[in-house]
DNA sequence: CAGTCGGATGAGAGCGCTCCCGGGGTCGTG
DNA sequence: CACGACCCCGGGAGCGCTCTCATCCGACTG
């Protein structure tokens, strides 16, 4: 379309067109350009001006095909359109794998798997054929995606520890240590009767925080939320009318402890004074709530970065090396608690 | 390593197998995957089954070799990683981008340049060799990126207006009409001092809303910030020292208004008694800000469909469409204007 | 000086797919 | 009954690359 000289169309240069100018094999270029050692100076020279002079750039499809390898690396998201923007937790882990696979040369396929019929076309899709591996976020309990992906030969690692222990890697913060620093915090500055709203207990985060909430106080009031705004006004509500005596809760997300501000600030009690409220995330709305939210901070660029370097060890060794780790979170005291 | 059969290794089974056991040739397979009317009903619903029961999925870089075409399309951002996780813009950006390639069975590769060095591998990166067409996020005013690109064959839509008209197709909101309505609706009230605090002027949402600004005010009071809070914070300080009569702010950002809202308060001002303010964005933290943020909300996810509706359009249709689409925005009124 | 060793090199053989061509079957028509 | 029109269909060619192997050449050894 654009110049046609002999009949090679307006496409790329070739590794042979590169050879030819190079006056080379094909072979001494795919030598150089993939850093063997096993070429001589002035060979590579030349090889590699024709390589700037012609603009090179090798086709991906080619070598995929003949490597078996895509070098791209699937991110999968299980949730909701609006979870997905509602919660910064994503977006940080999203910006920390991104930047350790571009050092790698690595493309990073996003898939965000929301409605039922995309889920099928998803678990299809996630072959070796089009992907090396997959980063799995926000996997829900029952989900047999992860085994699925594993008994095809798709490396996998999730974040989040799985509700039942199986072969597959992952990465984690500390919920359950979090929350009982935050609780055990609570009960230091003298709280007696602590509530909790818990996440979905068929999500690890919303299991553990629970667990972790469990671990100081025991069986002490609970409602369940969705780690949304409404779901922890709702929760907040039913605490209130259930237990009227409470003086402090302990939130699993902070979108769910803002919304129980409100309730609280309606229902007439001042926070921190009459009730406590320490949420989990630390978000960006904790820091603009009224008053601001003391919240337990989880690394998450962090626990980006190590799903990716999990991921990474299990292409390269051949043995299926299942690892964890579980990174340590920490308590951000600010006015409401 | 499943079953070796032949020398066929573990590997998925290929177009060749499939029609070795539909008792046809590969073409007619290859008709049967890419839905080819030239098929009789009986050599279709062997080949159906063959495929069902080898579980055959095609080899997308083989196919991507012989046709070109690699099915994926790429999502460039360019922002630090800071703004890409604080600004909810995003998420709901890539959230409806990728609903529509998925169901249009495309692969969305997210790519984030921030670091400078991230920059220059991304350019080489980004060829037709490797995706089918590019998406562009908050590309800044004097980035010669797209130029670049489109120079190269690689079909481009861009999100806001560049600064400079181009060949470019770009989808944008109607920054400056929001603006105007947002700044309009300060007179009405009866304000009389209006300032503002703006984004970068090199960035088209910056310079966009400032104009907005400038339609019904002309050359009030503006200082400039980056979008975020602190500078929104900063910009506040220096209106306020400046300009202390001032009795309403329009700033380019929620982040920007939130900072802004903090000083104010610390200076004794009560918003929006003494000074009303109004953000853009509608974002998340503009429900929780103290009191809760008018702001200027923005169809985002329209505006990511949009986008990929015109990129597909470019990739089909030969000719290059240069379109620009610009969607409207609205103001949302709450407690602080 | 013959023999040997090892590094550098060129080229053949595919990887799995689509495209296209030509053969053969079926049907309708003169 | 013969001939063309129209479908279906099989398989060759080739996309651009890597890998393997045979070859070649210079250097080193005995």
């Amino acid at each position: 379309m654009r110049d046609q000289h002999s009949n090679r169309s307006a496409g790329r240069p070739t590794l042979e067109e590169v050879a030819a100018r190079a006056g080379v094999g094909r072979g001494t270029v795919s030598r150089v350009v993939n850093g063997s050692a096993q070429v001589s100076p002035r060979a590579r020279e030349a090889v590699q001006t024709a390589i700037d002079e012609l603009g090179y750039v090798p086709n991906r499809a080619a070598r995929a095909l003949v490597t078996q390898r895509t070098d791209s690396i699937a991110l999968v998201v299980f949730e909701s359109g609006e979870r997905f923007f509602a919660e910064p937790f994503f977006g940080r882990i999203v910006q920390s794998v991104s930047s350790v696979l571009v050092a790698r040369n690595l493309q990073m396929v996003l898939m965000i798997a929301q409605a039922p019929e995309e889920r099928r076309q998803l678990e299809g899709y996630l072959t070796r054929q089009h992907v090396d591996g997959a980063l799995l976020l926000s996997v829900h309990g029952d989900d047999p995606l992860p085994a699925v992906l594993e008994e095809r030969g798709v490396p996998t690692v999730r974040a989040g520890r799985p509700a039942h222990p199986g072969p597959i890697s992952f990465v984690d913060a500390d919920n359950r240590g979090g929350a009982r620093a935050a609780v055990s915090y609570l009960v230091e500055q003298g709280r007696r009767y602590i509530a909790t709203i818990t996440g979905p207990m068929d999500t690890a985060p919303g299991l553990g925080r629970y667990q972790g909430y469990r671990d100081v106080v025991g069986d002490g009031p609970a409602a369940s939320g969705d780690f949304g705004e409404i779901s922890g006004a709702m929760a907040m509500e039913w605490l209130l009318t259930n237990h009227p005596q409470l003086d402090a809760v302990f939130a699993a997300s902070d979108m769910m402890a803002a919304g129980a501000l409100q309730v609280l600030r309606r229902s007439g009690r001042r926070v921190p004074e009459d009730v406590a409220v320490i949420g989990f995330d630390d978000s960006v709305v904790a820091r603009h709530t009224q008053p601001p939210l003391t919240s337990v901070y989880q690394p998450v660029e962090q626990m980006g970065q190590e799903m990716v370097r999990l991921l990474l060890a299990k292409l390269d060794g051949e043995e299926p090396v299942e690892r964890e780790t579980v990174l340590p979170t920490r308590l951000i005291l600010r006015g409401s608690a």
